[in-house]
DNA sequence: AAGATATTAAAACTATCGTTCTAAAAAAGA
DNA sequence: TCTTTTTTAGAACGATAGTTTTAATATCTT
């Protein structure tokens, strides 16, 4: 047998990760990665074929990460509104609290790579369709429960609360501000 | 005097503007800029200096035209409710009819350049702070005239519907699907 | 028509881009 | 210990980035 990886593959596409989300795709070079992920430059290609490729691993890990905080808060079991309070409070949170104002790495990605980034596009589409499923589940466990003022339609109701996440994402990427986002959510809320 | 100009400013400002919509800062060379605008390399650097000046005067020239667009509506003097549709219904329509899928250019700058660009974090709070007004101005009068069902604070109100409206251009931009958008659009609207 | 001036096209500049290659070093199994 | 394999560092690749320069051209005023 050969000689073993020096480097921890998902340590370095953590930290790769990181700067993608910061920079984003263009302004990463290849020596601002290699500089970051501390491996040597053959060791990246070697690793991770190429750049779009070593992207795309990184939004599909930042993508995983979010998915997983979502399934935990699910879990929960709460009643729409505290749990679409917990939700949008977490939005919230990531964008007052980071210095380097990064955003969300998939809504950064959405504006940057679209339309033309295929694998962008479906990473993209396949997390707005997951929302929906999530959000939906909620809404109708709390229908049945009657723990719902509104009596809009579910669906619409879901695609509404996404949409207003990504507005809340925008708004605090331009002005991070945490009085304007908490009110803008609970502007958002009191339609439960 | 001196031999004049071949080109009108203008007409290539508007050029480089739809160049750097759609492909925004990073991916737009000078190169593309210089054949989509007609002119020399010379003769741009002459006129606009360099790549970051040409942009931010494009951007300032897409605002402009969003602005006399906007302001236009605005002195139609409609209730709320109506104008917000007509506005919501512009978004979509740009959204949804465009091929290129460029979305809203302001958008684009803000998650493409900010935290780092000063000039366009300027330019777009600048932004922010004029639509605030004037959505503001449309609810005032409308709840002068007792348009208005909502008895929530017309600040947050304003605040919660330019969230709403990026947050339509971010989903228009994953997926322009207008009966989607529309949905989006009549619950956000629902509360006036 | 002559001179002044600012245009133009195109080459040239340095820097950096993403990627590949070369060669030495290191670690495993035989 | 020797072979095999894969690491490593770093040079090298061609292409393109943004910008400047060179030199010729065209238009205006006098």
């Amino acid at each position: 047998m050969a000689r073993p990886k020096e480097f921890n593959e998902k340590d370095v596409l953590e930290k790769a990760m990181l700067l993608f989300w910061q920079k984003g795709y263009f302004q990463a070079s290849i020596q601002d990665l290699v500089d970051t992920m501390g491996i040597n430059r053959a060791s990246l290609y070697g690793a991770f074929s190429d750049k779009h490729n070593l992207y795309i691993l990184a939004l599909e890990r930042y993508r995983q990460q979010d998915v997983s905080q979502l399934l935990t808060l699910f879990n929960r079991n709460l009643p729409a509104k505290p749990f679409f309070e917990a939700v949008f409070d977490n939005v919230i949170v990531g964008l007052t609290d980071d210095p380097h104002r990064k955003g969300c790495f998939l809504t950064n990605a959405t504006l940057e790579m679209l339309p033309d980034d295929f694998e962008v596009q479906t990473l993209v589409s396949t997390n707005i369709a997951f929302l929906q499923e999530i959000f939906m589940e909620v809404l109708n466990n709390s229908l049945k429960n009657n723990e719902l003022n509104s009596k809009i339609s579910i669906t619409i109701l879901a695609d509404f609360l996404i949409s207003q996440m990504y507005g809340l994402r925008m708004i605090g990427k331009a002005q991070p501000n945490l009085k304007l986002l908490n009110g803008i959510k609970n502007e958002a809320l009191s339609r439960l």
